[in-house]
Parts: C-alpha cells; structure tokens; sequence
DNA sequence: AACTATTTATAAGA
DNA sequence: TTCTTATAAATAGTT
C-alpha cells in the first residue's frame, strides 16, 4: 500500500498492529460516512478491537438498523418449515422408548451434537432451524425484558429493536 | 478523489448514485475485511441502499456480532454455561413418559417454541444454548463444504473474502 | 503524532 | 455493467 505493499494477514506485533488499527479504523468509518451520505444509505458499523474494545457507526441509531435488518432477513424464503412434530402413537413402552431416543437425537443436533452423520443439505436445515429459534427466542427475551423489568420503558425498549 | 475533486453530498442524479454506490461499496467492504484480518478485529456491516437492497459483511454471523454488541451496551453477564444433560434414570415406562415430555420440552424451547413459562433469565439460557449450538453447527457445515464439494478449491473459496 | 513515498481507491469518460 | 486512466486519498514505514 504505500513506502512497501504489505500482506494481508494478521499483525503479530501488538503496538504495530494497534497503530494499523487506529488507522484503518479512521479511513474505515470516513468512508462508510462518505458512502452514506453519497448514496444515501443507511448504514451499521460495529468493530471490536483484538483488544476488545468497541467502536461503532452508524447514520442513524445502531439498533434501528439493526432492527432493519432483522425484518430483512426474518423474510427469507419460508420453505424449510420445522418438520411436523412427530406424532405419539401408543402408550407403549417399547414406542415412549424409541421415541425418547428420537428426541435425544433430535436434541443433541438442535444443540450442535452429534452432528457427524448429517450432509451438507442437512446440517444447511438444523443451521436454518437453529436461526428461527434464536430470532423467536431473543424477541421473547426482549418482550420479557420489557415487560418484567422495564414496564415504564415500554416505547424506549419497543423502539430499540 | 479522482478526476477532480467530489463534493461529500447526496448524489441527486438516481444512475450516478448507483454507479457510485456499487464502486464505494467494494472498495469499503475490502476496507472491512482488510481491517479485520490485520487488526484481528470482529466486525459486522450492514448496508441498505437507497433502493432498500441489503449488503452485509461480517467476520462471522452478524447475529453473533450483534449479540456481543447488545452483551457490550447492555451488560449483561456473560457466565451461564449449559445445564448438564439430564441423565436417564430406569428403564421403566413410566419413567420413560416422562423423559419424552421433558425431551418434548427442552427440544420445543430449543426450536423457539413454547417459551412462555420461561423468565427472562431462563430465556437467556435457552437463547445462549442457541447461539452455541449454531456455532457447531455452521463449523461442521463449512467442514463439510470444503472436504465434500470443494477439495480443489479451498484457497478460492478463503480468498474470496 | 508527523512525514512522505507509494499504493490504493475512484470520478469521469468510453 | 465493465474498463480505462488521471488524480485524489489512504497508508506503511520512518522519524
């Protein structure tokens, strides 16, 4: 890039690699507020420093965007419903047996165990369901927030997502 | 910049705008992946254009990087490890019945579903179960990815980025 | 924190 | 959209 061209890899040295980073971070957010406002685009930027360290941008609040975002991607193709529930059929041991085993399995891969049997195609379906329970979970959650902790905020925390 | 000097403004003319949008556009989102490989820093980036499109870059899952950033802003705890798997006591049916309906539970919580009697600390839970299991997941999937479908191609495919 | 030689990004034009 | 190119901007190494 400039006195010698450099690679692209991570910095090893600390002090040269925060001196990169205070840097970069500087071009960085001029020109996500240089395209922002050229284009007219509404933008989020969240950077976490290897030393843990939070920096943000955004042309409006981060969490608007976010919630922008959210609407966006909760709208994708709908296809990959939650398979049925599984139907219990008699009240018979050897049945609850095989089907506990079913629900272990079940569990282990909504948990991310177990997991070595499954294709592509399959582990592509349990990523997707894992993702609908994230988002229906974090909404409860907030609700909850909402609702138990905070019921003078309702706006503040409604608007927040 | 160029071939003369822009004003930073809104680009009135709708064609211009796109023009500029989509060359700006590449050239931060390379500036986002330069950043976070060099400086090891996580970052997530979220796009709208004017006409409503979505870009996204991130290091990881942009749900990932959004949590930590609500973590951050919010700070909330960060402790709660997995409960340990309940262990299965005696092979007896009724036993049995009971282990389905717990299983039916846990795995309805793990799909997002019938989170209603949970508090807002037992939501954290579930939604940091979520979150972990997502992790093995997406690691097993692009596991798969690059040994089923594309063993020539793996520098290709960590280039892209 | 400043400098500056280079590389990189990009505005305008084709 | 893609390419070309002159010029502005960013920045790696140095001080």
């Amino acid at each position: 890039m400039v006195r010698s061209r450099i690679q692209i890899k991570k910095i090893e040295n600390i002090a040269a690699r925060q001196v990169t980073f205070s840097k970069r971070r500087k071009g960085f957010i001029k020109k996500a507020q240089e395209l922002s406002t050229l284009c007219d685009a509404e933008i989020a930027l969240i950077v976490f420093s290897s030393s843990d360290k939070l920096y943000e941008f955004s042309t409006s609040r981060v969490t608007r965007v976010i919630q922008r975002y959210m609407r966006h991607t909760e709208k994708l193709p709908d296809d990959e419903q939650l398979d049925p529930y599984p139907v219990f059929l008699e009240d018979d041991c050897a049945v609850v047996s095989k089907e506990v085993e079913v629900k272990r399995q079940e569990l282990r891969q909504l948990k991310g165990e177990d997991l070595e049997g499954l294709g592509f195609e399959e582990l592509v379906k349990v990523e997707r369901q894992i993702e609908k329970a994230f988002t229906r979970v974090r909404r409860m959650k907030v609700g909850k927030l909402a609702s138990e902790f905070l019921p003078s905020l309702h706006n503040t925390v409604h608007d927040f997502w």
